[in-house]
RNA sequence: GGCGAGGUAGCUCAGCUGGUUAGAGCGCAGGAUUCAUAAUCCUGAGGUCGAGAGUUCAAGUCUCUCUCUCGCUACCA
């Protein structure tokens, strides 16, 4: 497949600049890229692999205004601290680039024009909040109040970040401008959207038969099932119009007059991202950046998480096509998550494994990550990683399997034969035959494997080459052989030599370091992958000194990895207190001790319970959004903290008449507030 | 509730367009061996392929129903 197409383009996707690099990023979008890009490097292909910092967006200005800072001191400090989390792991993209830069401004605004020109998008005036002491509008994760869901009082106008779920601003219970603190106005604002529904008949050509303009483009059953089921989901459910404009000043500003204060979405401006980082990687390197994004004999290849599938599959291509003259994705080989210890990866919970942070704690052993996130790459399905896999794969394939072959071939040929690699005879056995066999094999399964985007695959392939090689050694006992027949053990250790050398061009796109040290001391350093197959260390070459591949991890370091988890001091993060009230604000609820005598689910809905209290002067219906929490069983007889006085309100059609009183707890979970025994329906609560 | 992806040996996972006794790595048990980081190699135990029904000469592999997990989405006062 390689071989048809003159040229890669390898992207993988942006980090947002507003936190470290932990090793879920890492196993999904970065590793398997830089995997891929190594093995394409050295079969000698012109492959290119940007990347960049995603710098923009509303997040980062709040979490500025958070930490009393600027958003350019937030993304400059996020900027290199994410390139030296890549560096510590041998991530080795060609250009990382930046989406703050001028450059990438100029060239978005081009394209974003060009699209406007071309009649790519529409214009709407919709109704927004607006901080009327900040005099601006604001965007959705400007707005916080109550949500609406979990009673979390402090959730973002776009979602959740207790319960996660998603909302529009107008949802939020009590809306708060995050900016000034005043409550919002809604007002008008005019925002460019990109109608995607005009797109859907040649998406869903593009997607299910891979033709591009009645033309074959690429082959979708090269394709992860995962994603291509996402993305049809998303076809056949209509796609809708999306704004690519936002009213917020960080960001690209949007280059039409009277558009002060509206800066492009950070969804349009990102990926383009990928191509202002092409063009200054090729202006640095001196070449045309054009063919890379142009021509078609390139292939196009996103490393992306599962997160990403519908950017980079639906809108991005959209956009692309929209503006004619730019290649579309060939392949999307999205990863799905990876889980740690049992849960999910949580930076704020600091349930993870960063990157930086690892490196720190195991300096210069990047492979053994790479190793290990490589193995449990979740190709397919969510993958889990913990310590204790960590240890055992360590201690178990790296160290025991691959260290320990290359030291015993090496020991072994300096004792006998001075450090200095032994003729061979050519008078091979058939076993001789067996293992040359699958030296020969193993740089087309594995590269095989590599380029159907299989990275377990290869990595089994090409440590069991290895396994061979120890198998090898054990069966021919040439440690027995040399007390009666010097030119047989010559021909052994030769072989196993050779299996070595191989192994080295094999494992390196995995384990770069270490195949670097092999390779070193048997005198076949930067030998290309074509070059794998046959013999490559010549006789009489004389063998470098090569201390131990790999150390073992100890129980002792796992247990301290494990106890970091979760445990960050601080990171809880303490919401502000709100606005101060007045008592007569106070006053004018009405809380009551109020009893459950009976809870069914809403049918239709999944989150929702409808509770029957009764309040010691009646019995009301309350709906309440607690169903993922509780099962109807578990809520009756309960006492608990009515909101009595709550206006009525039908949901799901069901009539609400109150509001039952949860408080969140620091997991995501709810607990009631539960009047201590003794207090009974209607006692009156302040 | 709708949609998508999963549910395969103790653990982590492969199983392409349906076809001989369902595989790998780790773990475990027994054995061999000592060149080597107490490493290596061999053998084995042996999983109703989430549950049920159906299509077929033949299903882990297709269809339907159910169930659990993850994601998107709706509901959320």
């Amino acid at each position: 497949m390689s071989a048809t197409l003159a040229r890669t383009l390898v992207t993988s996707a942006l980090p947002y600049a507003n936190g470290p690099i932990h090793i879920g990023h890492i196993a999904g979008a970065y590793l398997p890229a830089d995997v891929y890009v190594r093995y394409l490097r050295l079969r000698k292909q012109d492959v290119v692999w940007v990347c960049g910092s995603d710098e923009h967006g509303a997040a980062i200005t709040l979490r500025a205004r958070k930490e009393g800072t600027t958003p350019r001191a937030i993304v400059d400090r996020y900027h290199e601290e994410m390139q030296e989390a890549f560096a510590g792991l041998d991530i080795a993209f060609d250009h990382y680039d930046r989406t703050s830069s001028p450059d990438h401004h100029r060239f978005a605004q081009e394209y974003f024009l060009t699209l406007l020109d071309q009649g790519a998008f529409t214009q709407e005036t919709r109704q927004q909040f607006f901080d009327p002491v900040e005099k601006q509008f604001l965007a959705d994760r400007y707005v916080q109040g109550g949500c609406p869901k979990c009673g979390h009082d402090k959730a973002y106008g776009d979602q959740c970040e207790k319960c996660g779920s998603a909302l529009s601003p107008e949802e939020l219970i009590d809306p708060k401008s995050t900016l000034s603190g005043a409550t919002p106005e809604w007002r008008e604002t005019t925002l460019w959207y990109l109608p995607m529904d005009r797109h859907e008949d040649w998406l869903r050509e593009y997607l299910e038969q891979g033709q591009l303009d009645g033309a074959p483009h690429h082959d979708p059953k090269t394709w992860k099932a995962h994603v291509i089921g996402q993305c049809k989901s998303w076809v056949d459910g209509g796609l809708q119009s999306r704004a690519m404009t936002r009213d917020l000043d960080w960001g690209v500003p949007v280059p039409v007059e009277g558009a002060d204060g509206k800066v492009l979405y950070v969804w349009l401006d990102a990926p383009l991202g990928y191509i202002t980082a092409t063009k200054n990687w090729a202006e640095k390197k001196g070449v045309d950046w054009e063919p890379y994004w142009k021509d078609a004999d390139t292939r196009l290849v996103h490393f992306i998480g599962k997160d990403n599938i519908v950017f980079h599959c639906i809108i991005f291509p959209i956009l692309l096509k929209e503006h004619g003259g730019y290649l579309l994705p060939h392949n999307v080989p999205a990863n799905e998550f990876m889980n740690l210890e049992g849960d999910k990866i949580s930076t704020s919970r600091n349930w993870a494994v960063w990157a930086k942070e690892y490196i720190d704690d195991f300096p210069g052993r990047s492979d053994e990550m790479r190793y290990v996130l490589a193995s449990i790459m979740p190709e397919q399905k969510d993958a889990e990683f913990t310590w204790e896999d960590f240890q055992s794969r360590v201690n178990n394939e790296l160290a025991d399997v691959l260290g320990n072959f290359v030291n015993r071939v090496i020991v072994l040929t300096s004792k006998y034969f001075g450090g200095k690699v032994p003729a061979a005879s050519g008078n091979w056995t058939e076993t001789d035959l067996g293992l040359r066999d699958l030296m020969a094999s193993t740089p087309g399964s594995v590269g095989d494997s590599i380029e159907k985007y299989r990275f377990r695959d290869a990595l089994q392939h090409a440590m069991g080459l290895v396994r061979a090689g120890n198998k090898y050694l054990t069966e021919e006992e040439p440690w027995k052989v040399i007390k009666s027949d010097e030119q047989r053990t010559a021909d052994i250790l030769n072989l196993a030599l050779q299996v070595t050398a191989n192994a080295a061009i094999v494992l390196s796109p995995f384990l770069p370091r270490t195949s670097e040290r092999i390779a070193s001391a048997l005198g076949t350093a930067h030998l290309p992958w074509d070059a794998a197959g046959g013999d490559l260390v010549p006789a009489g070459q004389p063998l470098g000194s090569l201390p131990i591949l790999f150390d073992k991890v100890t129980d002792e370091q796992v247990e301290e990895q494990r106890s970091k988890l979760g445990h960050a001091e601080g990171m809880r993060e303490v919401e502000a207190e709100k606005a101060q009230t007045t008592f007569d604000d106070f006053q004018a609820i009405d809380l009551r001790v109020a009893e459950v005598i009976a809870a069914e689910k809403v049918k239709g809905a999944d989150k929702l319970l409808q509770l029957t209290v009764r309040t010691g002067y009646d019995e009301r219906t309350v709906v309440s959004g607690i169903a993922e929490h509780f099962a109807p069983e578990d809520v009756v007889g309960r006492k608990v903290t009515l909101l009595a006085n709550l206006a009525p309100r039908k949901i799901r059609g069901v009539v609400s008449q109150g509001m039952v009183l949860m408080a969140s707890t620091e997991d995501g979970g709810l607990r009631f507030v539960t009047p201590e025994e003794g207090a009974e329906p209607g006692d009156i609560i302040r």
